[in-house]
DNA sequence: GCATCAACCGGACATTTGTCAGGATTGCGC
DNA sequence: GCGCAATCCTGACAAATGTCCGGTTGATGC
């Protein structure tokens, strides 16, 4: 199991995203651009305030200034925009993936992690609060792309903390372990409601070494 | 801060339940118990299946087998019900909470939580699963009651763990362990689409000595 | 100044939703 | 068998929702 084949992987798996309908109405592809960043910014304020069902077409037209009318010609329906939102939210290529930082052996554990929960919870805090409340409400072949991408994740995931931890025969806890440390990652943004007072570096650097020391302790049986 | 105080406060914290509208058409106390039970059950199944929102009225009735009209004898709106499966699933009598078991210095931090996930996962996956999912479908009020109560059982929590550390004076990060632990209560529950395979038993375990581990490493500072 | 066409929008549609009034039904005491 | 109170349910209402038809506006090229 080559470095490079992992990284193959990934990039297959990053490249799953949720597939958006295209619309033949208006032909500006500026313009199309600039209204849809206008509803999806609109809709993603509005499904963290109220939530996916709540949120209705009629509120994100209001607060984007798109015509309800209109709106049809830059998005296909109501899911569709979820769909978009959570591409760009949740799929964002602008974030590093833990297994990739974990490729390079010269970053400790704990700062591999710490950098990975800095970067993640920056940046797509919103995000991951969203895929986590808006999973129910995905279509099932949506449901299935995300399935994919994490499962895919979650394989080179425990593959590099296999590496990492010098083991070398299988141990079924490092799958528990992948999926832990990729839940630490709605730990901020699920929570944040109950410690808004604690600063979020405290956070990260408390969250990091403990996910490190829950890592090693693996090694001793 | 003595023991008894920890318990007070607890049990203090444990009575705040959401406020369930009484309504006064049917007399019958067993009738209304039995429909309401029913009621609960079917709204936990859907709005597991569902989620809050895409879940009707019509729904709950038709799996329940109560008249649509019925229902408003026994339960006061949709809020209403949503309240009193809450209050069934997440605030469960029968499930001890961390704090109490940590109390008990015979029994090891690991063990201790490997316990408190036992039940926790046996009992309260439901629970756990529609208390996040939600949380944003809450009335304010609601949320604060909520809040309040999570609040009282995470002091708690950091005391223990505290007096567990054998610390002496205060560290901030005593909070965010209290946190994560109980946002771990929420692993299972929330990830199992991705980890099926992988027996219970396995899970518990290494989460159990994971947190035990991320608890231990505070104490080198 | 006019024709053309891309972009916009007023208003409406069919449906679904939460809720409940008021009549129908049931079971019980006598 | 009758009367009565407790429970059930038929049917409806107003409001809200996703969707989009068909007309209007405005800029551009001539």
């Amino acid at each position: 199991m080559s470095s490079t084949k992992v990284t193959d992987r990934l990039r297959a798996a990053r490249s799953e995203l949720l597939k958006e309908a295209d619309i033949r109405v208006v032909q500006n592809q500026a313009l199309i651009d600039d209204r849809r960043k206008q509803i999806c910014d609109a809709a993603t304020e509005l499904f963290l305030e109220k939530g996916f069902a709540a949120t209705t077409i009629r509120d994100i037209c209001a607060r984007s200034n798109v015509n309800q009318a209109s709106i049809y010609d830059y998005i296909a329906n109501k899911n569709d925009i979820l769909r978009r939102v959570l591409n760009q939210l949740w799929f964002r290529e602008d974030v590093q993936m833990l297994p990739e930082i974990l490729a390079d052996d010269s970053i400790p554990l704990q700062e591999a992690i710490e950098r990975f929960l800095r970067q993640s919870w920056k940046v797509k805090r919103k995000g991951t609060l969203l895929a986590y409340r808006c999973i129910p409400h995905l279509l099932p072949e949506d449901r299935k792309a995300l399935r994919i991408r994490e499962a895919a994740l979650m394989k080179d995931l425990s593959d590099q903390l296999h590496r990492r931890l010098g083991l070398t025969d299988e141990d079924p806890r490092l799958d528990i372990l992948a999926n832990l440390v990729a839940f630490l990652q709605a730990f901020g943004p699920m929570r944040d409601w109950l410690h808004r007072d604690l600063p979020d570096e405290t956070i990260i650097r408390t969250v990091s070494a403990g996910a490190a020391a829950m890592i090693e302790a693996v090694k001793g049986t």
